[in-house]
DNA sequence: CGGCGCCTGTCAACATTCGTTGATCTCAAT
DNA sequence: ATTGAGATCAACGAATGTTGACAGGCGCCG
């Protein structure tokens, strides 16, 4: 049974390369600057079996920002020092298995701003990234989890799609206190301090 | 000669009101889902005259993002309360002159991830957000004034165009403190509490 | 061994959309 | 009436997702 052996014309393996290509693809540009045809290029095959493997542009996109994400961020969300977890995480670009160096976070902030991969994306920051901080927090407090969740995307943002000077040049030992110092204000624990709100 | 009195037929009346149609919708939808039919279609006039009147799309984007931003982010980074300014000024709405309500970071965040639109918004974050923060800060500091710009820009981000739900949700009074919290860590002047360095 | 049929992959074309442009029309001022 | 700028019309050219018809290898069954 030449499964294993079925090198040419295996159909899981042009969906694999179909996917590590759409993955690199959609991590670099937008969801709509990125086309089924240069992804077809890059895997050297022809534009209609991108199609037809994935049923559409969407789906594709879909399953390649499933695979992207993995569950790094489950993981990191689990570590004791939360701050640092999440500061190391997001600015370190991750080795994936067979694929180039991809910031796990790209192919989300490249497509943000785009009407077909917005819903995609929604439902993947809220399940991938809000709740499982949501419930590390423990607190219930989901907006403190949405803040921190969008001060880190928008960093990655300046830093890698806007491409700001000073966030590309600064190292990590200078920028990555400072997130720290963010994640933790955002995080603190003081939902309920002992109830000193001052009426403005 | 009745120069004023030329209502009808007035280039630059009709450029005025493209101008403003195209800042509501550059502020609604990405730079590449917005077309010139679409702005056309609101004023009531025809695609070409749009084009001609502004020479490209992107020339009108440039312009548009220019009028949107005007100098709101300006008068904000002089007050007093650094992080309260910077808050009230990002998270509520303003009602522009003429126009319908808008918030001014909208249509830089709705085109963050379109390749056109990119080096426009690159520039014009830098020069009309980080530059006016980092001379205000006067601690020459420009990476602090840059994350503290990223965080607003992430929060917005996951609030108007990922819609996420509990960023929408949240009421001023409950979300602004968290902001002005999040500002003073990220602009905390803990670069050189003692030693103050000579203004450059 | 050999024809049959399925799966993988290709080719060409479609349908649509959008920015852009040149010719043309229309109105107001002279 | 003439002229010139404001405004329109129709069309181009390019790009892209999508689709259907077709070709080629591979296993299956007779």
């Amino acid at each position: 049974m030449p499964e294993a052996l079925t090198v040419r014309r295996s159909a899981s393996l042009t969906r694999q390369r179909i996917l590590e290509a759409a993955i690199l693809r959609f991590s670099r540009s937008s969801y709509e600057a990125t086309t089924l045809r240069d992804i077809a290029a890059d895997v050297g095959i022809d534009v209609a079996l991108v199609h037809r493997s994935f049923g559409s542009k969407e789906e594709l996109f879909r399953q390649a920002a499933r695979v992207a994400l993995d569950d790094g961020f489950q993981r990191a969300v689990e570590a004791p020092d939360l701050g640092a977890a999440m500061a190391a995480h997001f600015l370190q670009p991750r080795l994936d298995q067979a694929l180039k160096m991809v910031d796990p976070l790209d192919i989300v902030t490249h497509s943000l701003s785009s009407d077909r991969a917005n819903p995609i994306l929604r439902e993947l920051v809220q399940q991938d990234f809000i709740l499982p901080l949501t419930q590390r927090l423990g607190c219930g407090d989901e907006l403190q989890a949405a803040l921190a969740i969008a001060c880190l995307a928008g960093i990655a943002l300046l830093r890698d799609v806007l491409c700001i000077g000073v966030l590309r040049d600064a190292s990590k030992d200078q920028i990555c206190p400072m997130i720290e110092k963010l994640m933790h204000a955002c995080l603190a624990k003081d939902c309920e301090p002992q109830l000193s709100e001052p009426s403005s």
